[in-house]
DNA sequence: CTGAAAGCGCTTACAG
DNA sequence: CTGAAAGCGCTTACAG
């Protein structure tokens, strides 16, 4: 910048004015014109990090994802990144994996960079360990101390257990009824539900949408519902024949995840069952492939390009104007149904 | 930083000091223990920016990729992540799109902020547009300009048309020829290759390694290869087809990446052939969920996640060591044959 | 309309 | 062993 000054023959704070759209129009066209000739004839680079020292704004924003190898979070990322790089932020992402520990180190790390903003996709508000969703809660903590202060921060694909922190999460609800409904036109009645972990929101949620949705229709059966410890092929290969076992005469499956579908079907395949003649089978999240299965798997399409960027505008809001009020609440993006050919008419 | 030194009653230069591993033992350790105190109490976050701005390092790393939501990726900058985190980097990512003009915003975005180092996904050197891989090219530039100045860059996923510039790339040649050498074992001896994109380095590198690899084999047909104009699954099926058409004889097909395989065994089973008792058929890639695949996939596993490491410590090397010796030339990381059911012997 | 000065939060020679 | 000062590259009241 000094150079640039040089060149351009005027001092550093009238360089800075030229380059800064809001300050410009205080200069003469002429100088500015100046200015810039010279900044572009060296190539000039402005320092993004000693501009947020002095504004203390970083225009970075830091997130915390369990595993960018799932292929939950990638489009997530991709929404959020866009939605970010439009209006001039970047973005750094650390990987958690759930750890308690790695999530606080690297919480720390964001807040040490003085990100202005923070997308939290864990499953858990870091420095809370044990037991997910608890209860109302703190903002984010790094051991007993709150480390995000008064950051802006913005929960995505995980719904909000401290009420005044906005989240972006699929609607798990709509989702479900939406193949409870479509599972019972084909006249499935004994349609049977293989949950996720008890212990994480979305098999939680999931689970209990079901039985809404399944006794509102007048097919709720408790012993057709079983949860898997994990949300994993071999888990839900489990708990597909622990019902298959407990009720024979199942119609349908309805898997809280696209995962846990692939591994009932290789229940039901085992089990010799067809799959959709003699049972259907749905599942939930339309991953990367699973059109591919034998046969293609019916799924619940989870918006998460657009969650991702919805996140990314909320918190932009938030950046824009810190004055204003808190969004709070959790947002949930509509789902679709993508029906294909594991699920048919009974009979 | 300034309210720690009063609690502890020193100057800030102390508290710098005492904070920092490397000059704590300049000072007394009961005054250390002193600072070490008051900044726990106080909850005391070192400013990194600040920091950065002072020592010329910013401890931060950019990614420029073409787009997460492909699943090349998401292990590769996992593995980056993993690699940077533990010697106390950070990673900022940004999509490209493959477009030219998102990877110069991108690149001068990183720059500005003064990221210690770059590694580059890209299937182009960014400020290089037109022709991927045209021949050696200067370093990173932006529209003319060379933007990444002296910056260490690694390339990932890539072979370095820059030869000065190091690369960690799958060894496309090896896989190929595990590929090749596993049909030829089966009996096969019409095997075609459905290659992918010849303005790709990875499809043309693939393509060249079938030919050398058959070449060497005794059983390279020139008619048996067929370019898919992208890495796509319909791309992929029209490529086979007009294999189908000019080669009925055809035994066995090499498609150049997991999709295009997809593509492939839709086209042998629209034209009557099953996989693998008529035609066996084998990928590149092994996709997540490509092993349920009907039947599962026989495919070359690329170690996407060591590739990612592997160029995370390549630049901490760089980083740690300025003054070192640049490395460069492209490293390959060792393929892994994973036979699955698309492949039998011949008859 | 533009320059000179102060300061953002650090680090690091330089003294003592 | 520790303090005082300078400076990293910017921005922004404050003068003039």
């Amino acid at each position: 910048m000094t150079d640039v000054a040089r060149r351009a023959g005027v001092d550093v704070s009238t360089v800075s004015r030229a380059l800064n759209e809001r300050t410009a129009g205080q200069l003469r066209a002429e100088t500015v014109q100046r200015v810039m000739s010279a900044a572009d004839e060296l190539g000039y680079q402005p320092n993004v990090l000693a501009r947020g020292l002095r504004t203390q704004r970083s225009h970075a924003v830091g997130m915390l994802v369990p595993d960018l190898t799932n292929p939950l979070f990638p489009p997530i990322v991709r929404g959020l990144e866009d939605a970010l790089a439009d209006a001039g932020y970047v973005l750094i992402v650390a990987n958690t994996d759930n750890d308690p520990q790695r999530e606080s180190r690297g919480l720390a790390n964001l807040v040490r960079r003085q990100v202005d903003g923070l997308v939290l996709a864990t499953s858990r508000l870091p420095g809370h360990d044990g037991t997910a969703d608890g209860g109302a809660e703190g903002a984010a903590t790094v051991g007993a101390r709150p480390v995000a202060g008064n950051l802006p921060v913005v929960l995505v694909n995980r719904h909000g257990t401290d009420p005044s922190l906005p989240a972006v999460a699929p609607d798990d609800a709509g989702g479900t009824e939406l193949v409870v409904d479509h599972l019972v036109k084909l006249g499935h009645r004994h349609v049977a539900h293989v949950a996720g972990p008890a212990d994480t929101s979305t098999g939680r949620r999931r689970a209990d949408a079901f039985r809404s949705a399944a006794s509102a229709a007048g097919v709720f059966d408790p012993q057709l519902v079983e949860h898997a410890a994990i949300f994993g092929v071999t888990e839900g290969m489990h708990a597909c024949q622990r019902l298959l076992a407990r009720r024979p005469g199942l119609q349908a499956v309805f898997a809280a995840s696209d995962l846990l579908a692939v591994g009932c079907l290789r229940a039901l395949n085992a089990a010799g069952r067809r799959v959709p003649e003699d049972t259907s089978l749905a599942g939930f999240g339309d991953l990367p492939l699973i059109d591919l299965l034998d046969p293609p798997l019916t799924t619940v399409r989870i918006p998460q390009y657009a969650m991702g960027r919805y996140a990314g505008r909320l918190l932009l809001g938030m950046l824009e104007d810190p004055e204003a009020p808190r969004p709070s609440g959790t947002v949930t993006l509509p789902p679709e149904l993508v029906v294909r050919r594991s699920t048919a008419p009974v009979d």
